[in-house]
DNA sequence: CGTCAAAACCGAATTAAATTCTGAAACAAA
DNA sequence: TTTGTTTCAGAATTTAATTCGGTTTTGACG
């Protein structure tokens, strides 16, 4: 892998694919200046390199069909590395969580479940998640309102 | 705004878009099994009924610069529509909240943060979100590994 | 300072994709 | 069946992505 230290252009570049992943290298050009060559060549860069991870299209669940989101704190009994890497893995197959951080302090592990109702909620919870080995707590808390959930991250 | 079921297909388009925002409309007409015409009607019909809310691109924080993440709960002193209202307001426009929920239970919000370092965590705690009236309590539980983190709604 | 090599850039040329258009097939209501 | 509507495929066109050739900029070195 080369080294390479990104340099001004390549945070702007960023920073606008951030919030449109379709935008025209034309486009993206004249917002920086630049013709569409070197922002073109830049962008392929970044994507080898792998400061580009994917580009993916956020859709309107809510919208889409009824939709219960939840976060879930987790307590391990076993601490060992191997215990918290195993829970990781098994919480993370789980097509209903879309997000799961070990954390410090009280709770070892927080996640962030989406379901369709309360009825798959439970199921989740008893046939799933609550089945996983390892598990000394679970607790959870139901999301009344999501009022930002965004992919930017600040530059 | 039209009233507008969605078929198997419509379904099919949004599943693969989640993951592939800038795959072809004929690549994506070949998975489905129908010519690019379709496929690229549906998408503007998913587009305009809002049902796709936006394409955007997933960076590589951590490679980019040094990162820090953490989730806060928040408890309120007064839980009035107003001040809940105002808080989530608030909250949402600092640029390090990358997600603000409203939750039942013992805590009435839970932000997710991100900001480079612990010295910008501080200043970020202490000086704008502490700043912020009507707060009870914080309490801050650092990221130590994200093991998921995805946009990718289960259907 | 000049010289050289590498990297970045621009504009034109080419290739590929998006978008529009035309008409055929499927479907539903009368 | 007839009629109107929706969905679709394939061709035609427009627009964007990608490649190419050559110029400018930059930075190391004598």
């Amino acid at each position: 892998m080369e080294d390479y230290c990104l340099d001004e252009l390549d945070y702007a570049i960023l920073k606008i694919l951030q919030t449109d992943s379709r935008i025209t290298y034309d486009d993206l050009g004249k917002k920086l200046h630049r013709s569409k060559t070197p922002i073109f060549e830049r962008v392929k860069r970044l994507e080898r390199l792998g400061y580009i991870d994917s580009y993916v299209t956020l859709i309107n669940y809510t919208k889409l069909r009824e939709c219960l989101m939840s976060y879930i704190s987790v307590k391990l009994t076993d601490h060992s590395i191997e215990a918290l890497q195993d829970f990781a893995t098994n919480a993370c197959a789980l097509p209903e969580v879309m997000e799961c951080a070990h954390l410090t302090g009280g709770t070892d592990f927080l996640l962030k479940v989406v379901t369709k109702n309360m009825e798959h909620y439970n199921e989740f919870l008893f046939r799933k998640l609550g089945k996983l080995p390892n598990i000394a707590n679970l607790n959870s808390s139901i999301v009344i309102g999501q009022n930002k959930s965004s992919p930017v991250i600040p530059f």
